[in-house]
DNA sequence: TATAATACAGACAGGTCTGTTCATTTTTTA
DNA sequence: TAAAAAATGAACAGACCTGTCTGTATTATA
């Protein structure tokens, strides 16, 4: 594991756990192991280390979603319900800490701030995301479809996260198949 | 206005529009116009003024929609049509900025922390509370159509603020609708 | 093995934060 | 109007923050 990489994934650790203002520079490269002017290398500014922690996370949930799809119902609402099932599964696991872009939006809430601004790139590619795969698979209105799944999904990721086993990642899906059900 | 009220107003302000750690005991007084030993005589410590915070907003949302919700139609469905109205229209205001104890949880994601506990209840407060109006407006499952209505809610909340007006709260009234008509 | 790149530890600057304390002044109450 | 309560401004402590800098040591490359 190559020093980029090293820091990062304590970054993550650290943000997901403390918060991304309360995790400061020194913690996060005592916490790597590297010293501090390696870490202002690699990333120019705390800022960039953020960005590059939010580019992270969504790759690897887009990655894992489209391995786990199975494309051969890409053209039926069956994909869509698959879908629903494996965002359930993604919010419902012990380790899931909300999504990233929601804590940082929230925790740089000007507009004029370059992360709020990025994160409110993320929650539109997720929509876009979700309307594409509505999309396909036949969807009456996917562009409606893909917003109100980002909103029940988002939704679901933030009571789940604050009430814990409280079912609301289960409550979610079946609306969300209700919706799907009702989009043909 | 009295001091008390006075340093509340002016915290709530710096709250939502800075974030709640980005708004310092200093800048808070400052806005005020009130010694700093005055507020921390009312506020004894920053969480208390968190805390008070959340509880008026929350006190104020519960009012608003009491006072509008026409009392006549509490044993139909129709209530809970009108809530999704007049919840809409509460996110679509200009000066909206998110549920308060979301962005609480989220700054203070340790749940050991008392603002992240605090918040916790509020969330479950919310979801007691559409319960409650689903279960006298006669909802087959008033428990699952609550929650999964403060799913709505609380996500509508977050992509609208994201996104202002990329219709999501519509979206999400639509969405919401939809499962009311299906739980009878 | 010589050169170049990378990483190291740690001090530093300049700023922010919460919370406390002080003597003094203003406001309320009786 | 006299006594009690509340508010003031300003300094202070102690901790934290990001980002810079320095000289030294380690690692890769050729």
């Amino acid at each position: 594991m190559n020093m980029r990489e090293k820091i990062l994934v304590t970054a993550t650790d650290l943000f997901e756990a403390k918060g991304i203002q309360a995790s400061g520079v020194d913690t996060i490269v005592a916490g790597a192991g590297v010293a501090k002017a390696t870490l202002y290398k690699h990333f120019p500014s705390k800022n960039d280390l953020i960005t590059a922690y939010l580019r992270e996370k969504s790759d690897r949930f887009y990655d894992w979603l489209n391995t786990n799809l199975s494309s051969k119902k890409a053209h039926s609402l069956d994909i869509l319900i698959e879908l629903c099932e494996l965002v359930e599964r993604w919010i419902s696991t012990p380790k899931f800490h909300g999504l990233p872009f929601h804590i940082a939006a929230i925790e740089f809430p000007e507009t004029s701030h370059p992360i709020n601004q990025y994160s409110a790139v993320l929650s539109l590619e997720l929509q876009g995301y979700l309307s594409k795969i509505a999309a396909v698979a036949g969807a009456k209105n996917p562009e409606t479809l893909g917003q109100q799944l980002t909103i029940l999904f988002e939704g679901a990721a933030l009571v789940e996260r604050l009430n814990p086993n409280s079912g609301s990642a289960k409550r979610a899906k079946e609306a969300a198949i209700m919706l799907i059900h009702a989009s043909v």
